[in-house]
DNA sequence: CGGCTTTGACCGGCGC
DNA sequence: GCGCCGGTCAAAGCCG
């Protein structure tokens, strides 16, 4: 297929590392409608040296595709998920543009410059001094905070679509529900609790 | 019935 | 050169 994907190995490609702290924060109303990205699970591999195994998705919205992305608790805190991204999602998000109920691009997803007119589509970046973004989504004022740990990029960086798309999916909820169905430590219950806990109003990430 | 998840096997890179 | 480990594939099962 593509050059890089010929040999399914270790690649320096653009990588994205996120750390989403899972907040107690509790909300009943689970908003959907923030739904982004489809990710297909396609393997799971414990990791050395951390009690959590680590979660292997693909893009599914699109086959030729090749956005992936790795999903793993923090071993130091249970509480901390890390996700790795690879690859950048080379189509437009449908879910997003079916979404946008005014005239907001589809092309959102690829936009990388984060000073443009329609700024009010984007998420508002609020940095604080306790070291954490909290980014409002202006969708449905959700609050993320988000913390890129190490990224690295062929050319581009990660735009603040990118960054909202990334952390603001049900689909990511998803994954993390894979991944906490998974724990060792826990059952349904947990996960049922963090379902109703975790993304909706704010998503914590801590800087390394 | 279709799509997604799960799980074991396989492949290939890297370190020793 | 060998073994370890991470990443991917593919078949089977499950769920909506």
């Amino acid at each position: 297929m593509e050059d890089f994907q010929t040999s399914k190995k270790r690649k320096v490609a653009e990588k994205t590392v996120v750390k989403v702290k899972l907040e107690g924060k509790k909300k009943s109303d689970q908003n959907p409608s923030c739904d982004c990205w489809s990710w297909r699970k396609y393997g799971q591999k414990p990791i050395k040296g951390s009690p959590y195994p680590r979660g292997y998705y693909k893009c599914s919205t699109s086959k030729s595709c090749s956005a992936k992305k790795q999903v793993e608790i923090c071993r130091t805190d249970s509480t901390m998920l890390i996700i790795t991204y690879t690859s950048t999602h080379n189509h437009p998000n449908p879910n997003l543009s079916k979404q946008s109920k005014t005239d907001s691009k589809p092309e959102m997803n690829t936009i990388l410059e984060p000073d443009q007119e329609n700024e009010e589509q984007k998420p508002v970046i609020t940095p604080k001094d306790d070291g954490f973004c909290y980014i409002k989504t202006l969708e449905d004022e959700t609050h993320l905070a988000v913390t890129l740990e190490n990224t690295y990029f062929d050319e581009e960086p990660l735009s603040y679509p990118d960054l909202m798309n990334f952390s603001a999916t049900k689909t990511e909820e998803n994954d993390f529900y894979d991944e906490l169905e998974e724990l060792p430590m826990s059952s349904s219950s947990f996960k049922s609790i963090m379902r109703s806990n975790f993304f909706e109003e704010r998503v914590l990430v801590q800087p390394s």
